[in-house]
DNA sequence: TTCTTTCTATGATAAATGTCATAAATTTTG
DNA sequence: CAAAATTTATGACATTTATCATAGAAAGAA
């Protein structure tokens, strides 16, 4: 039986927190929920969108894919991430592909409920805003990273990223399963580059490798290494 | 003396044409009218912002300090853009510079009329909220463009952006002024590689440079390299 | 104007990164 | 379980890009 929205807000939510008791079980009412398992699509990019996907639980990225075919991958979601909402909004097309890394559970709410939502709630709609307008923010500075930093700089900026995204597991690793040519398309560089520098960081004592899984050990040596020291 | 905005919305802006003539009256009385010099900056990244700025006339370039000291462009704007509202929604502190290309002429309303119209005015709300959506999928698309494209395709790629952008002056080249510094800056390389590859494409017949000014020869040969051909 | 500074241009070279090849380790499949 | 496929790892080498040096051109200041 799927679970009340209020139920799940209160648990997982931060995205609509802003809704009241009411819109709430609209949503409850109107939602269906998803199961995308690991490697699934659950947006395509180039695909229109009638509605608003709340993750539950798992983890996913947003990628984009290339003109010469690579997979670029534009941000790591999770339980509490709110997708489509930018599709939504400015009418315009998917941007981005959302692939499950573990299997998902996803909300979806049809885009009625949230238009209608934002035209009767203004807090739900400044706190949209907000969401987006952080998220634009975060885009602006990858950007400048991306151009102006060499490959070791953003390798290690973006461990030290995953960390705060996922948190630790119970063996303080990084609390996510990402394939080497996942982390060489997050950084922007090729596969070998990533598994070199990788191999590098091990050497150097500031990471340890078990694995798949990824154990900072030296935070400080890895913050400096971000910025280029 | 100043204009009344209405007058200027007709005639410039896009981003404030859903504002109802009794918000627009209000927004003549209390805006401010400023003279934005070239190179002067009309925000800092870092400061916070108490209102909204439209740009009336004039070009300008936002852009992120990075670590090193290097400025990365992440956008141009020219007449009829509005800047600091995603600063104002997020409640953040201003994320980029804006810097004056040439002379600009600036609005700024203060942060309370945006605000009161945001909660007043439904359908400003939402364009306010297409505009960022649509500015965040660019930042997207540029983020993957920087990451997996060489610099020649991402020059080829700027140089056709700047004239969608900036369009043409009367003797066909894109009309703005840009130092080989500010488009190294912009497409993330080094000052030399930008000149050599302007160079080049100057001697492949793709390109004409007069000076600062650079006049597109053969659009399609451009749109080849940026898609890595 | 003349001097000074900044900007553009280009060569030489170094450093960073990508590509290809190969092999071991790991995971998946039957 | 064994076989096949994928992923990780590393070396050798090619290509791209950055850095340094220098000089001429253009723009700005005295």
């Amino acid at each position: 039986m799927p679970s009340k929205c209020r139920q799940c807000i209160i648990k997982r939510f931060n995205a609509l927190k802003t809704l009241t008791h009411d819109e709430l079980e609209k949503f409850s009412d109107h939602k269906t929920s998803l199961l995308i398992k690991k490697g699934e699509n659950l947006m395509t990019e180039g695909n229109s969108i009638n509605g608003l996907y709340c993750i539950k639980d798992g983890k996913g990225k947003l990628t984009k894919l290339n003109t010469n075919g690579k997979e670029q991958i534009i941000k790591f979601v999770k339980g509490g991430d709110i997708l489509g909402h930018r599709s939504i909004l400015s009418e315009e097309l998917v941007g981005l592909n959302a692939i499950a890394l573990e299997d998902m559970h996803v909300c979806f709410i049809p885009k009625g409920d949230i238009l209608d939502t934002i035209r009767e709630n203004n807090n739900f709609s400044l706190d949209l805003m907000r969401n987006i307008s952080h998220q634009l923010n975060e885009a602006n500075t990858s950007i400048s990273q991306m151009a102006q930093k060499p490959v070791k700089d953003r390798l290690a900026e973006t461990l030290l990223h995953l960390e705060t995204i996922f948190g630790l597991d119970n063996e303080d690793c990084i609390d996510v399963v990402l394939t080497r040519e996942e982390i060489a398309n997050t950084i922007g560089t090729a596969t070998e580059s990533a598994i070199r520098l990788l191999s590098n960081l091990k050497k150097d004592g500031v990471i340890d490798l078990i694995g798949k899984k990824i154990k900072i050990l030296n935070k400080n040596s890895l913050k400096n290494i971000s910025e280029g020291y």
